[in-house]
DNA sequence: CGCACAAGCTAATACGCTTTAGCACGCTGC
DNA sequence: GCAGCGTGCTAAAGCGTATTAGCTTGTGCG
């Protein structure tokens, strides 16, 4: 062993009077399998590692095919988010808290691409391959890379449900289909008919996996469910007053957004303008982070199963380490629960009454 | 090449005619150093790179080269907070930034070592080993694995001041001597003679550089500075209404508390009862998180430099992997701005007016 | 012509580990 | 006495890359 540097297998095995194979047959567990090694032999291998204060090389280990338990983290945002109410931190979260139950370190890509977005291809390199496999977080992602990606077979998981070219890759996804469905019914167990489904997002899996939940409970109720019924807009502040007041002329008298913020600043809209939620408009937000310091008590929603997501993921990616040739379907579905709130009431008689309604609010 | 794995050097050497030495170099750039490649074989090379599609293995590049870009982050704490307003959130901020610029990837060290508590040693094994150096945060570190760590040469940097056996480790520090100096000059300055210092932690570096401030602010000015100007105590709730009232009559003008947290509760008892704060009592803070939700805009205050220190961190640890024989003095301090607040202010004229606002106020 | 020298390349080795074929040995059963 | 077998171990072959000592060839120069 040369001074200033690691010992090696090699420096065990001459201490401990065997040959590498054995110390790497100790090392990794392997002592009682096909080959056997006597529990003496085992011990003198274990004490020469304490002694010399052994570490295995990771690289050398990946190159030789074996196991390093690191599993890489890669995100399209930056992975401590300087907002403490960030919405992917649960996600890392769960991550992290199933990568100590299941005894792998993280690795964090955070190295520059040069092109100020972050890439997993980085001067042509994989960056990914020093780890495992890798959970991939973000919104933002490169799909050209995701593709690339199952390509070369390499193994990741990603938190939010995905499709590449109408295909499923390896996820964990929150039930938004299932979600959405049971809130919605329940705007239709209380007698509504006439419900807009406001989009802000651009179209994404979860947005689709929202319509469909959405277009499914009209459809179980027995209720046509015309294109009307589904308002795609780009920001929140186009939505004002005016459109409030439309809608309940037209005899919409629930409203569902797809994002809790949005909801709650219509609801504080439409209140202050005199307008009663529910009774005038019910109001459901189809999901809501799992953040600790903000509440929006009174929407009826359901929770985004962030952590679980993010757990998930790396039990998901475990499974496929260990068993690389298993056929599990994607994505893996994870319930939100639900959030009872107090905005879904019985709809207003009628679009007349409404109508006053709104007249005598402006 | 086999079916279903990527092409190798060794590939892209048989496509373009030449030994895998050749490839290496002209990946590598090397192509014109001390071996020479003709530019018509670099060609060819790059040309097969890109019909085969080539990219390098890390793992066999980090064997054979040794350089693997990969920092370590162990923290005694759970390294993603379930509370968003964590304490050493912004350290990692900094951490993951400056990794970034750096050139960095950052391994986290998450795997349990069985106690439940973190440990760097593991089965009497170093953990870190598998990085090429570490950033060590936390506040409830063992001080036995530090001074193990540093006999063994391991390059490591603690995020705030440590000692071991009275010399400092390799760390990034905020100066709290220099901000506390200069805070409670700030009360000197406005009249103040009689300064309560109030100690909530237990004797550590970080207290130990306050009380060093305030001492030097009291000498600075002539001002004698007996024991009783400190007072220790072991959590918040200690200190009453009737503790103000004594020190109002003992002649105490100012209060310079070592948490914010506390001198908040302190200032809102002291003026829910009555008292006025600046007049009859000066608060200030020695220190507040950088912690963009929370504002005590009121106190007077120094903000710690979280992100600068974990920056700081990762600039250090590549300068001593970088220059393994440059001797540097640690630690490397970091100033901390101040925050001015409405809690300074010039004292009551006299121990006895003070004594009767008390009175007044109960 | 003979030598020095540069250009352009190859062969070989090392990096630290995992894995597998196979060896030596002692025991059992016939 | 020997085939057959299990136990405990070793030797050796990779994994894909970087590095370097040398080899060959061509060229300039005295």
């Amino acid at each position: 062993m040369k001074r200033g540097s690691r010992p090696t297998q090699h420096d065990i095995a001459r201490a401990a009077g065997v040959s590498t194979a054995v110390v790497s047959l100790v090392i990794n567990g392997r002592a009682n399998g096909k080959v056997k090694i006597s529990s003496a032999t085992q011990e003198r291998v274990r004490q020469a590692i304490r002694d010399l204060g052994y570490v295995p090389n990771l690289a050398a280990r990946q190159l030789a095919g074996g196991q390093t338990n690191v599993l890489g983290v890669f995100t399209y945002e930056p992975i401590f988010p300087m907002s403490p109410t960030d919405f992917y931190q649960p996600f890392l979260v769960g991550i992290e808290e199933q990568a100590t139950k299941s005894d792998y370190n993280l690795l964090l890509f955070t190295r520059p691409t040069g092109t100020g977005r972050r890439h997993i291809y980085y001067d042509g390199v994989n960056q990914l391959l020093a780890a495992q496999g890798a959970v991939l977080v973000g919104t933002n992602e490169d799909r050209d890379e995701l593709s690339r990606l199952r390509d070369e077979g390499y193994p990741f998981v990603f938190v939010g449900r995905r499709e590449i070219n109408g295909e499923n890759i390896p996820a964990t996804a929150a039930d938004y289909t299932g979600a959405t469905e049971a809130l919605v019914g329940r705007l239709i167990a209380a007698g509504h008919r006439q419900i807009l489904y406001i989009s802000f997002q651009s179209e994404n899996e979860s947005a689709a996996d929202r319509t469909r939940g959405f277009l499914r409970a009209l459809t179980a109720a027995g209720i046509p469910a015309p294109e009307c019924f589904v308002h795609r807009t780009e920001k929140a502040p186009t939505i004002t007053l005016e459109h409030l007041r439309q809608w309940i002329a037209q005899g919409i008298t629930a409203l569902a957004f797809e994002q809790i913020n949005t909801a709650y600043e219509i609801l504080e809209l439409a209140e202050g303008a005199g307008l009663r939620v529910p009774g005038d408009l019910s109001i459901v937000a189809l999901g809501k982070a799992d953040d600790p310091t903000v509440h929006h008590h009174d929407i009826d929603t359901f929770f985004i199963p962030q952590r679980e997501m993010g757990a998930g993921a790396v039990t998901l990616l475990d499974r496929i380490l260990r068993e690389p040739d298993a056929s599990i379907s994607y994505p893996i579905t994870i319930p939100c629960t639900p959030v009872p709130g107090r905005t879904i009431g019985p709809p207003a008689p009628s679009g007349a009454a409404g109508k006053e309604v709104v007249e005598q609010a402006l």
